[in-house]
DNA sequence: GCCAACGTTGGC
DNA sequence: GCCAACGTTGGC
């Protein structure tokens, strides 16, 4: 299983906006940036751990912690003129645009900002603090057990580093 | 396939 | 809401 981290403005869907979706499960459509694509469509695993980051808030950080439920799938939001994400280049049979389901796990206690790791060693090699524009992004474990460590101290512990979904 | 113009992102 | 950085587009 790997570790992504999603971005979001948090005003136009938020982690708590995940919590209360039906099935706390949403698809994650509106991704139009190729890299993060290639990412969704050939990488990103059913099962796969995703925390989730709340851009362009007054304080942006990680804030908690949800699980890839589906194997990646056309966004249909591309095929919709009415829609934002509409694209006229795509088409059913050579889809642009691609998404996963998202399943709500658990909002962290305490919230990790943008700006305390910046000030961290350990995270000078995150992609947020390296490539903060792309936003489907890649943790390794080790990244993840240390920004665990500051979210959820209790739930860190060795072998138990993993929150149960609820 | 270069690169200037343009559009978007996102921290501040 | 500003604006710097970055990604995309499209003429040549």
């Amino acid at each position: 299983m790997r570790t992504w981290l999603f971005k979001t403005e948090p005003k136009d869907f938020s982690l708590q906006d995940l919590r209360a979706a039906p099935d706390q499960t949403t698809g994650w459509d509106g991704v139009r940036n190729y890299q993060a694509r290639n990412r969704l469509r050939d990488e990103i695993q059913d099962g796969d751990r995703v925390l989730i980051y709340h851009s362009r808030g007054k304080n942006p950080s990680i804030v908690g912690e949800a699980r890839v439920t589906s194997a990646p799938y056309p966004d249909p939001t591309q095929f919709n003129p009415d829609h934002s994400g509409y694209d006229p280049r795509s088409s059913e049979d050579m889809p642009r645009w691609y998404q996963v389901d998202v399943r709500y796990v658990t909002t962290y206690k305490t919230p990790l900002p943008l700006s305390e790791m910046r000030q961290r060693a350990e995270f000078a090699d995150l992609e947020l603090v390296i490539r903060p524009r792309l936003s489907i992004q890649s943790i390794t474990d080790r990244q993840y057990q240390q920004i665990l460590a500051l979210c959820e101290p209790e739930l860190s512990v060795v072998g138990a580093c993993s929150p149960a979904l609820s």
